[in-house]
DNA sequence: GACCGTAAGGTGGTATACCATATGATTGCA
DNA sequence: TGCAATCATATGGTATACCACCTTACGGTC
């Protein structure tokens, strides 16, 4: 059933309800570090800070509560997730998994269009990694790891660890913002994609891994050093 | 508020949330496949089939929607989530890799209490077995992997495989009931439970990926067969 | 100082109203 | 008759008011 009508007149309306834009505003402030772990989410002031009603907000929490971004305690209500070393440790592992399978599929699959697509996205990763800006950087690694799922056609694989992603991204905004990530993050990224422009799978889950690896690392040290 | 206890979908008032309730019957109406792939979930409907507000109908649909099981379509509403061969192969294959990593990391740690845990869930399964109950089978095998995951402390991929297992509880069911599935399935579990207790990583891990292999070869047949 | 009652603030839940849009039926005009 | 405009209905999206219940903090009483 698609219908595209390219000479519809209409405008092409995104239909964004006002529900999304909650979530994504919400997501953001979490991970921005606005609203910080353990933070009491209360309903009233969240519709005031946003401007919308009460169902909104509501339905906005279930959402982020089953993404794992809120958690709704009994008798008290929604609260911002709090993240320990035990849980990111899991998160990164798991990522590891999935990550390392699609490098390897991806490899495997890969055509010219896909390591052309590849290689933009790590031209703009490095590029990213020049200006120092957080955001881009943040963004621009999301799209290099996207090519890569999508061309893998592991696009549920991807689903999970972006929703994973999401209760480790404060923690991925600050590595990616060390120092010491920024030397060695677009040396990995750079590895993973020789890997797979030579279709060598193993290559590329081995690069993926060491990726990973050093990332968990950097992120431990930050989780586990004071508050 | 009108009540008609005839209405087998009504949700009985007890100590946890009307939403939480309502969730869970929700998301048993699509596993059972009362509610069928690409059907539409009309609110108000629901409404007076449950028994309760257009709020919690909503906030219910945002957290299923967030699960994977719903999706909701621009102007159109939420509709059930459909699965395809492509998406199930994909889910086989992301429980693959978290099982077996769970299973290995279980067989690591696995002392004489978690040893006679799984035992206990492995005869627990092989009763279901023999009743042939779907249900206490589905439920005994959910049981047995809680086992595993838990006492690997690897509860962020169980959360992850719950939530996948959500998507294609449909699949599990039939493959469940299969007979093929009811002969292979005992042995494979009596070979992971064995591998555990002995402490083999390796063969745990190659265990899982047996047993789910297996599965996945079944749930294929089952939905490239026309209903 | 301990205890109890009350008030405030919060969530959970419900009912209702309003608007925008999609869809199908109906009506009216050529 | 046929087509088009219009109307009605269904439905989702949003807002608001209200109630019940729980927790917590405060304050008064013993």
């Amino acid at each position: 059933m698609d219908q595209t009508p390219e000479n519809d007149l209409r405008i092409a309306h995104s239909h964004t309800t006002l529900r999304e834009l909650v979530v994504e505003k919400m997501r953001q402030a979490i991970i921005s570090g606005r609203f910080d772990g353990g933070d009491r989410l209360v309903e009233r002031t969240l519709c005031d800070q946003l401007g919308v009603s009460r169902s909104v907000v509501r339905e906005a929490i279930r959402y982020l509560e089953a993404e794992g971004l809120v958690e709704t305690l009994a008798r008290s209500g929604p609260v911002v997730a709090k993240l320990d070393w035990n849980g990111a440790r899991q998160i990164y592992e798991i990522r590891r998994l999935l990550e390392a399978e699609a490098a390897a599929a991806c490899a495997r699959v890969a055509d010219a269009a896909v390591k052309a697509r590849l290689c933009d996205a790590l031209a703009a990763l490095e590029s990213a990694f020049q200006d120092a800006a957080p955001h881009k950087l943040y963004a621009a690694t999301t799209d290099f790891y996207q090519v890569i799922f999508t061309s893998a056609r592991h696009n549920i694989a991807w689903e999970v660890v972006q929703r994973l992603n999401g209760r480790i991204s404060r923690l991925r905004a600050l590595t990616l913002a060390t120092t010491n990530r920024r030397v060695s993050g677009p040396a990995h990224m750079a590895r993973i994609c020789a890997a797979i422009c030579d279709n060598a799978p193993e290559a590329a889950a081995e690069a993926v891994r060491n990726h990973l690896v050093d990332a968990a690392e950097i992120a431990r040290t930050l989780l586990e050093s004071p508050p």
